[in-house]
DNA sequence: TTTATATCTGAATGATTGTTCAATTGTTTA
DNA sequence: TAAACAATTGAACAATCATTCAGATATAAA
């Protein structure tokens, strides 16, 4: 099984098969809007916020309290997912409560729990 | 509403919200172990070589021409992901095959696709 | 207005990370 | 044997990241 050229010029051992594999792969855009996606969830920190938020609309200072962080991370932390779109917040005097804001991200926490228990 | 203490001594604002909140985070080993599922998404690369797998078994050469990135880089990313049981592989004379050796994998992604195609 | 509280922001810092490079291992072929 | 090839490895590097700190903003209460 020899090497075989692509019309770009690289050189595959098995080009049915990569030719196959490159199907699946989306375009770069799509796979690094995924990828961000994945990353929010990929923080220990990060993560306890979203389960938190899953239960409860809470704020800032709770979550700090909650998570045993300062106030500050837990505001850059969810600027971050808000501008993802992940969460929402609406200010109430000098609070702002977030919440989720995304119908999704429960699934992905329930197939990582799968990964687990299975 | 005023502020409240727990036995820790930690403040909160809304008591019974911080309560229900709790419960629906993990112990920080799994999230720990959560977290670290989805930071193997995370990353461009590694979700490509991910979704490629998902198709075919490749070698790690396809997988670098097909990703245009050095056979090296294939090599380190696949021995992390080897390590979290992600993936398999089997040797073929010079060849090493490998594999999606996860079955959570694929639904994890199939989310994420919901995330943009609604 | 002053004071206190809740949140936000930008800069700085230390830690982590993905890739590259050079060298090496193990296998096949000449 | 020697040469070629696929893959691995460790060190080094630049880039990214999460947190901290100090200060700013905004709202509520005194």
């Amino acid at each position: 099984m020899g090497k075989s050229k692509d019309l770009c010029g690289v050189e595959y051992v098995h080009e049915d098969r990569v030719k196959s594999a490159r199907k699946a792969i989306h375009d770069d855009e799509t796979v690094l809007r995924m990828s961000e996606i994945f990353r929010v969830l990929s923080d220990p920190t990060r993560l306890k916020i979203v389960l938190a938020l899953l239960r409860e609309e809470l704020c800032v200072c709770d979550i700090a309290a909650l998570l045993r962080v300062t106030e500050s991370a837990v505001s850059h932390q969810l600027r971050l997912m808000k501008n993802l779109r992940l969460v929402r917040y609406r200010r109430n005097g000098k609070m702002a409560y977030y919440s989720l804001d995304d119908e999704h991200i429960e699934d992905l926490i329930r197939v990582a729990n799968r990964h687990f228990s299975e």
